[in-house]
DNA sequence: ATGGCTGCAAAAGCTTTGCAATACT
DNA sequence: AGTATTGCAAAGCTTTTGCAGCCAT
């Protein structure tokens, strides 16, 4: 069993959370798709593979959960659902996205691009920040081959 | 008449759209409150005031079209609608929100964060980046009184 | 036994769509 | 006349909720 998925299961029952094989399965499902930016439709799709027998509301209430315990972050892409990461995936505020207006790929990026700004924008406005998120939007490499070629 | 209302309409007619009482009056309610951040909801609300037989799908179908003129931008904020801003307001990419994680409130905040950095990344990434937005999450200023207070 | 958790189905939001009626050019 | 546009109602989607039954402690 990989390092994460203990410390994730560690962590909720930490918090008096029961471990039932839906939540378990449901985590496992997340790590294994670590890179991709699920939707809770498309996790569903997934863990029905593995577990017929499991309802749409749990997986929702399990991503509302893990998403109370910091364990997941919600991410909005403007299509229509929410999306969800690994809280792992953005330590130290330094994880963005990059999003395709031609076909829609997310692609993570890890760069500390806004470090010491939080402490001026709090001089400035009186927001304290914790946290800050960056999305750029553009043509990916692929799409652009694509367009000119 | 304000002359950023007639740049619109202008727009509007040029790009061969026609100019409706319904169309005039929601853009119209955009720009008096250009200051916030109004979902569709909001608008029909407001316009309704002052045209009762508007509908709601005029409204939605009105800011489906002035976002695909590029007039308004459509933002999420993770309150489960779309909100519109007038695109005005991000000229030059230095368009920036503050979201109070305590009362909900948005602020607007201009300053070139990221000048010369969409470079980079199409360097490093080979994403041309046309666009970018940040979002920074925190407490403002109201709510951290009323917290010390 | 008690309380948390599940699955189902229904309901709740937000948004889109089909269509007949209307208004504009 | 012809076409874009409207308002209504219905449908579509994602997400939440109520509830009876189940499982773990």
């Amino acid at each position: 069993m990989g390092e994460g998925l203990q410390r994730i299961l560690d962590h909720l029952r930490d918090c008096q959370y029961r471990l039932t094989p839906q939540r378990r399965l449901i985590v496992e499902t997340l790590l294994d798709y670590s890179q991709d930016h699920l939707s809770a439709e498309d996790l569903y799709r997934i863990v029905k593979r593995r577990d017929p027998a499991i309802g749409l509301a749990t997986v929702y209430r399990t991503l509302d959960l893990l998403a109370s315990l910091a364990v997941l972050t919600k991410v909005n892409f403007g299509d229509g659902c929410s999306r969800f990461e690994l809280s792992a995936a953005k330590r130290y505020h330094h994880h963005h996205h990059l999003i395709c207006e031609a076909c829609g790929v997310v692609q993570g990026f890890d760069e500390d691009l806004l470090g010491g700004l939080e402490r001026t924008i709090e001089r400035r406005t009186g927001f304290r920040v914790h946290d800050h998120e960056v999305k750029f939007y553009g043509i990916c490499h692929q799409c652009r081959q694509a367009a000119e070629g």
